[in-house]
DNA sequence: TATTGTTATACTCTATAACTATA
DNA sequence: TATAGTTATAGAGTATAACAATA
């Protein structure tokens, strides 16, 4: 991939090197990140879950489980917690007895939208730190995440 | 940020959303690479541990522990282990004795070749769903979330 | 008195296995 | 018989609080 010789698509070297350097920035940031939690009162898997719902409009337990890369049990858990919270809504599914429809509520909604104001103070402060090179790196690097997150 | 217009560090409604798309992906990537363990016996702090000592030589359990953001009596913990699974050694610090000095040993450095090594399978499974440009812009971020995580 | 590291303990999150209900 | 979701239980990893040794 980063030979542009005409061997196209052997000795991924370079790639390596990169895998192993995002692998490691991944796990710390994503340590990090769990600590500047911007709400207390829910875990990162409840965060994404609601950014989930928030992109897909709702989805079943099932589904949610495989977006976010947990087993059937966790997310009956976290969509329970979040019920508790008010932030989902549960729903019978319309043509599946067995399966259940999550939504989110009005008050998620808010709360996301407080959240992204709260973020605010991280980012201003994240803004001293990176330059504009580096920002565009990572604003062009973040659908590719994305879609190695959901691969 | 993102506008280069005349109003300069204002609005960074951008720079939010990516945010917002990064700390989701990181944190998804994150449970994705958990599962995808190369090595069985290693948690993935510990593993980033290892990483961290192969990149700095050697540290105290106070370093490693703000390095890796975690807390000193996880550090410890996590050093005990890999002491025990001989791939660090733990010595005296030379100038102050309440602390001690935590080094790789040669059993990591072979451990973490080998890692390397088998982690081309899941490289050659990425290779086939991101195209060159996906790629260029995954090793282009990579140095700039590296940045992020030690910031 | 402050700091480094440790011990003891509890908590959070997730997984696996077994179960119920529906398809 | 297979699938969606749940319940019960266990395990991994981390944190907090209290403590020891050294600065």
């Amino acid at each position: 991939m980063s030979y542009s010789n005409d061997m196209p698509d052997l000795s991924h070297g370079d790639d390596a090197a990169a895998v192993n350097s995002l692998r490691s920035a991944v796990m710390r940031l994503g340590r990090r990140l769990k600590h500047q939690r911007v709400d207390e009162s829910l875990s990162p898997t409840e965060m994404s879950v609601l950014g989930t719902l928030a992109r897909c409009g709702s989805a079943t337990p099932g589904e949610l489980a495989r977006k976010e890369h947990v087993q059937p049990p966790s997310m009956t858990r976290i969509v329970a917690l979040l019920e508790a919270k008010g932030l989902v809504r549960l729903e019978p599914h319309p043509e599946d007895r067995r399966q259940k429809v999550v939504s989110q509520t009005e008050q998620a909604e808010a709360m996301l939208e407080e959240s992204r104001r709260k973020r605010n103070a991280w980012l201003a402060q994240l803004a001293d730190t990176l330059d504009e090179d580096e920002w565009a790196k990572l604003r062009a690097a973040a659908p590719v995440l994305e879609k190695l997150a959901h691969l």
